[in-house]
RNA sequence: GGGCCGGUAGCUCAGUUAGGCAGAGCGUCUGACUCUUAAUCAGACGGUCGCGUGUUCAAAUCGCGCCCGGCCCGCCA
């Protein structure tokens, strides 16, 4: 084994050095078109192809939507560039189960434990591909497919349109033959250039693996090639797979290119041959390991130029790796939970090549760096010019979806739309969506987050609704969308306030009365608040009438607010106290500041 | 052991192309506002740009050596 040269079109850190752009992606972007404008044997109008793709093995995290995300943003700038492209992602789904994940989840996104399923049924199935195995949920036909569901499903709650290719429906369909068929033939070439890579390719290695017709597995020992017939000989020997072995059966058989796979190392340039592949993005697992001998057979095997590569830095989640089988992992549709799809999109708008901390605890902080990407849009702040040029180019791209959800074909606000986020990819559409954007999206309203957390105190929606219009948030004479878009991010901000249990996490305690330690002067002072409340009185006139209790009785402002804070909140601190005490029912507030429940 | 990527304020990150005063937001602290929803405003604190070294008038930025973290260099994907 030695160390190829490589050929320089594929270094795969593209970001690396010098770059045309400020947006990452217009850079990969024209990268793309030089290649592609290059190419002699190439219809200009073809639709430029960007795969992603990976085995539908367990719980797809957000750092597997790297895959599809990342090529979005490339896509899109092609399509800015008047380029059609076609956005494919491979499910590898005819790899082989290697082990039992430990986490597993439902096509709803409920991660659940591997005992809440049929553990023992999935176990017999180690070494079959992922599409011959049962759904351990029962709602797929298959392993696979329930998982490649989910991954669609990832994609398009974030409005990303992608074409789900099934490795396995490839295979069968014969879409995979010629270029199994190819290498074969010249299954010495292919020996010479993998060998360069791995040491373990010697002269009896043959690049396939049969399905075994008697148990099901893949297998990795082929004793004979009938090119004629398009057949190969196997038996079915013990499989290493990590530390464990996966038993074979002994049998002897013969199977069809169809039964069967490529090893990785030649399926994943087959894949690109098969649906002529010019960009993909991989992390960076693959980037000193696949990438350079995927490349180079390409090239030196098929003949063929492989796509412009990009490899992504992994994300973390808090701080620490993902983790499917620890079940430390993220869904796209928790992330929904918690933050608007645009802002989960502008995450991904960040610089590939570096890694990246999810950080639930500092949420706020990416959806403040949001708001503020969208005002620089907009011209509403003094951004830098960079901020600038990066938002006029990764902005519509993180909207679009958005805007095409929350508008009708005429550009009527929709109310409560049922997505929160619509593919859009037709030149005409785009346009008109860009436009709305422009004049109409532009009114849109943020609350700040954190604010949007503490708003969440209350479930009763005229209540926020009329503390974000007195602090000024929402004006007098806001459009009935804007006012309803602006506080449709109470509800996430909230759950993120409670997940975390954060200083934003008020909870009106209503049901029980928490335990408060209180002196005589502050009960008497509590007594006299209520009656005067109880008279009726503004909101106004019952905040001032907080102080003026405070004092009469001698008692420290700030400690007579905490105590309101601790009865209602079982916080010290909290909202301004007299407006909502007027807001909340009478009965309620009467009762509880008379400590009476 | 070899290769690759990363390391900038307490936190999240810009800045590294093309060398030119060390930056933003958040957090913290102080002050103001006849003061209590994330307040807001003003100010301050906060740095060995992983370490060392070389080049240079000038280094976060370029070279070399090293440290730390991750990935790859078996299999698999």
């Amino acid at each position: 084994m030695s160390d190829p040269e490589m050929h320089p079109d594929d270094d795969p850190y593209v970001l690396q050095g010098p770059q045309p752009h400020p947006f990452w992606a217009e850079s990969v972007a024209e990268k793309i078109l030089d290649r592609v404008d290059d190419h002699p044997d190439r219809d200009p109008d073809d639709p430029i192809v960007i795969k992603g793709g990976i085995s539908p093995s367990g719980v797809p995290h957000l750092g597997n939507m790297n895959e599809i995300v990342r090529g979005y943003f490339v896509a899109e700038a092609l399509r800015e560039r008047g380029r059609a492209v076609r956005q494919v992602f491979t499910a590898d789904d005819r790899d082989p189960l290697r082990k039992l994940p430990r986490k597993l989840a439902d096509l709803d996104g409920n991660v659940v434990d591997l005992g809440e399923v049929n553990a023992g049924a999935l176990g017999r199935n180690l070494g079959k591909p992922y599409t011959a195995i049962p759904d351990p949920f029962g709602c797929c036909d298959s392993y696979g497919e329930h998982f490649s569901n989910l991954i669609e499903r990832s994609a398009e709650v974030l409005g990303i349109p992608v074409e789900m290719v099934s490795n396995t429906e490839l295979y069968e369909s014969g879409e995979f033959d010629d270029a199994t068929r190819y290498l074969l033939k010249n299954r010495e070439q292919a020996r010479d250039v993998l060998g360069e890579y791995q040491d373990k390719v010697d002269g009896d290695y043959v690049p396939f693996n049969p399905i075994c017709e008697e148990c099901g597995k893949i297998t990795e020992t082929v004793t004979g090639v009938d090119l004629d017939a398009g057949t190969v000989e196997y038996v079915c020997t013990d499989m290493e797979a990590g530390d464990q072995t996966i038993d074979g059966c002994g049998h002897e058989g013969t199977a069809t290119f169809r039964e069967g796979k490529l090893p990785w190392r030649f399926e994943w340039p087959a894949q690109w041959r098969v649906l002529g592949v010019d960009h993909e993005p991989f992390g960076k697992d693959h980037a000193e390991g696949s990438w350079p001998s995927g490349a180079d057979i390409a090239r030196n095997v098929f003949g063929d130029v492989p796509p412009v590569p990009m490899a992504y830095e992994w994300f973390t989640l808090d701080g620490q790796p993902f983790s499917s089988s620890s079940g430390h992992v993220i869904m796209v549709q928790d992330t929904l939970k918690l933050l608007e799809p645009e802002v989960l999109r502008y995450f991904f708008t960040k610089d590939p090549s570096k890694a990246r901390d999810f950080s639930i605890e500092h949420l706020d902080q990416l959806v403040d760096e949001f708001d503020g990407f969208e005002r620089a849009f907009f011209g509403e702040d003094d951004a830098d010019e960079t901020d600038a040029d990066i938002a006029a180019a990764a902005y519509p791209p993180v909207i679009r979806p958005t805007v095409a959800a929350r508008f009708d074909a005429e550009g009527a606000p929709i109310s409560n739309p049922e997505r929160a986020s619509v593919s859009v990819t037709d030149a005409d559409s785009r346009d008109r969506l860009d436009a709305l954007a422009e004049d109409t999206f532009r009114e849109r309203i943020r609350l700040p987050y954190t604010f949007a957390a503490v708003l969440g105190m209350t479930d009763d929606p005229a209540l926020r609704e009329e503390i974000a219009r007195r602090e000024g948030h929402v004006p007098d004479d806001a459009p009935e969308w804007v006012t309803e878009f602006a506080l449709s991010r109470v509800s996430r901000a909230r759950e993120w306030a409670r997940r975390t249990g954060n200083e934003f996490d008020y909870d009106l305690k209503r049901t029980e009365m928490p335990d408060v330690d209180l002196d005589a002067e502050t009960e008497v002072a509590l007594d006299e608040l209520a009656d005067f409340i109880e008279a009726g009185h503004a909101p106004d006139e019952i905040q001032g009438e907080i102080y003026e209790s405070a004092k009469r009785h001698d008692i420290d402002v700030g400690e007579f607010f905490s105590v309101g804070y601790r009865l209602f909140f079982d916080d010290d601190q909290g909202p301004k106290l007299g407006p909502f005490l007027a807001k909340l029912d009478r009965e309620f507030v009467l009762a509880r500041l008379r400590r009476e429940g």
